[in-house]
DNA sequence: CGAGTGACCGCAA
DNA sequence: ATTGCGGCCACTC
């Protein structure tokens, strides 16, 4: 099935991120079958999708985002809510909590 | 309807 | 190590 729409497939696949995960923009353009559209999946998460938790989406290093509503310090502390440590604006044990499908 | 834009990614100087 | 540029994709004004 193709989706056209694309941003459904984003929020589709976010609404199945886990608590306890992470995810990158790259791997989730990626995972719907663009794997260069990594800028236009934020561009999602800042217009619409509001319920979904987008704290879980960091860059491919780990890192927070920047333009995420209250700061790198909000989205870290969501993070740290769900179990995620923190250090320095980066994910600890980023590529191991990377989520990816095969959960599904 | 057209052009700009973005919470990115990768490489080059 | 840091800074700058381009590209790629779909959406918003």
């Amino acid at each position: 099935m193709v989706d056209s729409d694309f941003r459904r497939s984003i929020e589709l696949l976010m609404a199945r991120v886990p608590e306890g995960s992470v995810t990158t923009y790259g791997d989730l353009a990626a995972m719907i079958g663009r794997p260069l559209a990594g800028r236009f999946v934020g561009g999602v998460a800042h217009t619409g999708a509001v319920d979904l938790p987008w704290h879980r989406l960091v860059n491919r290093f780990g890192r927070l985002a920047s333009g995420y509503p209250g700061g790198r310090a909000e989205q870290a502390r969501q993070l740290e809510r769900e179990g995620i440590a923190c250090s320095d604006d980066k994910v600890e044990d980023f590529e191991d909590r990377r989520w990816r499908l095969g959960s599904l």
